[in-house]
DNA sequence: CGCTGTGTTGACAGGTCTCAATATAAGTGG
DNA sequence: CCACTTATATTGAGACCTGTCAACACAGCG
C-alpha cells in the first residue's frame, strides 16, 4: 500500500471527537488487512462469532436468510463500517457478510473490541450512540418494507446511501457510484430482480433518477423525498447531555 | 403504592449481572412514576428529545408515521424496557410513543442517563449489548416484512413475543395475554386489518394459534417456527471476551 | 470466442388491498 | 342497569400491485 493512512474515518467520528490516545486505542483493534474478492463471504449466518470486521475498502452486505431460501439484505456497508455487530450478543451469527465489491478488511479480534470498553470509556458511549443510530436506519426500513409501495421503497433506500455518502463526503453529489444489481436491491426493497427493473425504469420516466451500469444519479432529490415518504435524519454530534461530565477517556 | 419495589428487571440484567452498586445507578435514573391512559401517546415524532421512559407496568408501541399517514410499529414495548432510546442520536425524535393499555413509565432525563456512562462503566457494555439485541431484533422484523406472506409475518411476530416473554419468565406457557388489536397487529406485521383478520382464522383453522379478544393461544409452536422461517435466537449472557479483562464498575 | 451474470420485456397468476356492509364487543353516560 | 356510542371484528366482491415463469439481449470476463 503506498498510503500511509489506509483507514477510512470510523463511524465512531460521527460521534466523538476523537483525541489521539482514542484512535490509537482503536488503531490497535485492527489485525492484518485481507483482500476479499467479490461475491465471497466473511461470514455465514450460523457461524459462532469469533471476530469482526473493520471495512476499509469496497462495498459489503449483511443479509438473512429465511428458513424458505429467500435472502433479505438488512444493511449495505460503506468503507468505515464495522462488520458484524449485531451478532456479537449471539451464540451464532444472524447475518450472513458479503463482498459485492473487491474488499479490504481488518479482522477485529472480539477480545480486542472488548478491551476497549476498559481503555477508552468515551468510546463505549460513541460505540452506543452509533448502535442507536443503527437502530434509527433499521426502524426506517421496516416502515419503508411495512408500509409502502416499490417505488417508495425503493426511492428511500437511494436516499438512504445518498445520505450516508454525504455524512463523510459533503461534496457528493447526486451522481454516485452504486455497485448493486437490480437482483441486490431487490434483496434490499424485498422486491424481485424483475419489479425492481421496471420500477428503475418508471422512476427514469418520471425524471427521478437514471441507474446505469454502476452509476446512479438522483435527478430530482426534492421529489424522491416525497416519494420515499421518510424524514431526513439530522443526527445530533455530541448532545450536552454527554457534555456535561466531560467523561474522561 | 403497596408493593415496595415496583420495578420489573430492568433489559440490562439480561447481559450483565449487576451489582449492588450498579442496581443503586440505575434506580437513581428514575424519576417520578407517571400513569398513562391507553391510547394516549407518551411523545411524538418530530418533538425534541428531552427524555426517555422506563416501562414499569403495561404494553407501548414504538411506530413511525410516514408522509402518506401510513404508521408502522417498529416495536411492542414490555415492563422493563426502554422507550426513546434510538433517538438520543436525532436532533428530533423519529418514533412517536404511545400506551397501548394503561401504563405506568418513570420519566428519565437524558442527563441522568448520561451520567450512568460515568457512574458505572461496566452497564456502558450492557447498554451497548442491549442495543445490539435490539439490532438484531429489528433485522428479523426487516426480513420478515421484506421477505415473507402475511401468514409467515404473522407467524415470526407472535413467536417474537412469545420468546421475549419468556427471557423474564421461563414458566410461560403458549397461552398468552396479547392486547393488540388486529389492527395493531397489521401495523407490526405491515399488513391491513382485514387481511389480518384473514390471516388470523386461516391459521385458526390450521390449528396454529388461537387469538380470542386479548388472549393469544400458540397451539403448535413447531409449526409455527418452520412458518415463520426464522431461527430462534439464542442471546450469549456475558460473552467471556468481556470478562477476560473483568472490567470494574 | 463462448460462457456466465445481469438487464429487459411480456403474459399471466396470485396475494393483498380497497371499499363496503354488518356483527359483536367495549366503553360511556343517563 | 340500560341506552347509546364507539371501537373492534368479520365477511364479501372486485381491483391492483407484485410475483412467477419464460424468453431474449447485452455486457463482462475467462
Amino acid at each position: 500500500m503506498a498510503d500511509q493512512d489506509p483507514f477510512p474515518p470510523h463511524r465512531l467520528f460521527e460521534f466523538v471527537e476523537l483525541t489521539a490516545a482514542e484512535r490509537q486505542a482503536i488503531d490497535r483493534l485492527h489485525g492484518p488487512v485481507v483482500r476479499v474478492p467479490k461475491g465471497q463471504q466473511l461470514r455465514r449466518a450460523g457461524e459462532p462469532v469469533v471476530e469482526i470486521f473493520f471495512l476499509i475498502e469496497g462495498w459489503a452486505i449483511s443479509s438473512l436468510d429465511l428458513a424458505g431460501g429467500e435472502r433479505q439484505i438488512v444493511k449495505v456497508h460503506l468503507p468505515g463500517d464495522l462488520l458484524g455487530t449485531p451478532s456479537m450478543v449471539l451464540e451464532t451469527a444472524a447475518e450472513t457478510l458479503t463482498a459485492i465489491t473487491p474488499i479490504k478488511v481488518s479482522r477485529v479480534s472480539l477480545t480486542a473490541f472488548g478491551q476497549l470498553f476498559h481503555d477508552a470509556p468515551r468510546l463505549s458511549i460513541a460505540m452506543f450512540m452509533s448502535a442507536q443510530q443503527e437502530r434509527i436506519m433499521l426502524m426506517d426500513r421496516v416502515a419503508s418494507l411495512g408500509r409502502s409501495s416499490a417505488v417508495q421503497r425503493v426511492a428511500s433506500f437511494v436516499l438512504h446511501v445518498y445520505d450516508r455518502l454525504r455524512v463523510w463526503n459533503p461534496e457528493q453529489g447526486p451522481k454516485l457510484y452504486l455497485p448493486l444489481t437490480q437482483e441486490n436491491i431487490g434483496d434490499v426493497t424485498g422486491l424481485t430482480a424483475v419489479h425492481v427493473n421496471r420500477i428503475l425504469r418508471q422512476m427514469n420516466d418520471d425524471g427521478l433518477l437514471v441507474h446505469d451500469r454502476q452509476c446512479l444519479t438522483l435527478l430530482d432529490i426534492p421529489k424522491l423525498r416525497t416519494v420515499g415518504a421518510l424524514p431526513e435524519r439530522r443526527w445530533c454530534q455530541w448532545p450536552e447531555w454527554l457534555d456535561r461530565k466531560n467523561i474522561e477517556g
